[in-house]
DNA sequence: CGGGGGGTTGATCTCCTTCAATCAACGTGG
DNA sequence: CCACGTTGATTGAAGGAGATCAACCCCCCG
């Protein structure tokens, strides 16, 4: 259960644990060889910023180990969270001079990053890259949009429940396929974190996570270690129907 | 202002209006060949669904004239609009077998389809399609998050006015770029797809509409002209700074 | 003339925010 | 070792923005 993130960087692209998920996933042998050459290691302490919406960017990399924010900040400091960052993902928009989000990290946090310039040159050259990139982009517009509904048209014990899901599943999927039976993890969010995501006040947060537990459909050891015993339950709560909306 | 959209389908590539900004705009003449060997024109009148959430998609296309909506639909009716399609919008998923949203027209609707199949055999043998297809695909996931915050935190004023913000702009860059003076437009959609559209009841919609009315921000004719007097104003409305958020 | 779709407006209710107090865990320095 | 401050979280009380329910209008069309 722990240590599933690495802390340091991996040595090769062959040690690389999201060699396999990442923008160089479909890499040939040498054309990661290539990618080698404009690519660095960089590591963010939890709370870093690792990048400034504005600010100009002259790179574009993966999260390797560690968990960053994407949000938007409008003037009088309302803030909503637009992408969560896990292992694998791309950070960085090709062909865009400046990052338009902050970019936090939530956790320790390391990134395999490319220099801008020759990336976008591989890019035109080399089609597996940028097949890749479509293919990410488009599974996160999708998860964009599952994210409006969530926004704009459930309840804050909804919402909850639907970040809640949404955690689960992905740590279910990332260890070997739910075995049945009572689902554990470990919520890699504060309260206000999840308030940012969830368009939510971090108290409403609060109440909601302290009312699905009374309910039983959750359980909690200390504040961030989560017990799903009924995932259909769950999912029942966060307004789903109960295959989740697969889109595959 | 009347007659900017087509309502018959173009006879050939070169006769069509977006030509140079959809999915095939980067493809050479040969390119253009191929692809008119698998297309064909649909039309749609206002109110017809396009597609149906579920179901099985043979087909990927464009809006060439008219719009359309993107939503998602929950068990209890409660619908969220996850995108507007305007005309060079692309609609579908390649390698996705059935359709994820519900896509309805709002106004009388001319697509140019690609049979699926062999649509995506070129997407991987011609770079020219993929390529444009990422830049697409990276400024709707840009449009998604910019409408994230929208959904997440903004009072129902600021929704109306970053709507009409929206639409006004785009209207301002379709009508070759903004002479200054009062910028008038259509509202191409109902108060009930507004309302789906920000997360809203179509009362609430109706109510702050009237009063950016009353307090000057925009003038109405009818139900659907607007008229915006003073831009940097509707944007402060919106709660966006006066540059807008220009991203390139 | 009747009917229906789209829109506006009013009254009431409710869910979530706001403001505020309190708590537990943790680190730090006297 | 204990007082103190800090950070994240919980809980309570009060208020408000928007939802809900409902009446009504306008206009087009059969």
């Amino acid at each position: 259960m722990l240590n599933e993130t690495l802390t340091a960087a991996p040595r090769t692209c062959g040690d690389c644990p999201i060699r396999h998920r990442a923008v160089c996933a479909r890499c040939e042998a040498d054309e990661l060889e290539q990618l080698d050459k404009i690519k660095y290691y960089r590591n963010f302490e939890a709370g870093q910023t690792v990048i400034w919406s504005g600010d100009p960017m002259d790179f574009v990399g993966s999260v390797v180990s560690g968990i960053a924010t994407l949000t938007q900040t409008m003037e009088d400091g309302r803030t909503q969270m637009v992408g969560l960052l896990l292992p694998s993902d791309f950070v960085g928009r090709p062909g865009r001079g400046a990052a338009a989000y902050d970019v936090v990290a939530t956790t320790d946090l390391v990134m395999c990053c490319f220099r801008k310039k020759p990336f976008e040159q591989m890019m035109n050259e080399t089609p597996h890259i940028a097949q890749r990139l479509l293919e990410m982009t488009l599974d996160e517009l999708d998860a964009a949009r599952e994210w409006m509904l969530v926004l704009g048209r459930k309840t804050a014990r909804e919402k909850i429940a639907s970040l809640l899901s949404i955690v689960a599943r992905r740590n279910a999927t990332l260890h070997l396929g739910m075995r049945d039976g009572p689902m554990q993890f470990v919520l890699p969010l504060t309260r206000e974190a999840m308030a940012d995501y969830l368009g939510l006040t971090l108290e409403t947060v609060s109440r909601q996570i302290s009312a699905l537990k009374k309910d039983g459909v959750i359980r909690l050891e200390g504040k961030r270690n989560v017990t799903v015993p009924d995932f259909d339950r769950l999912l029942a709560e966060a307004g789903d129907d109960s295959d989740g909306g697969m889109l595959v």
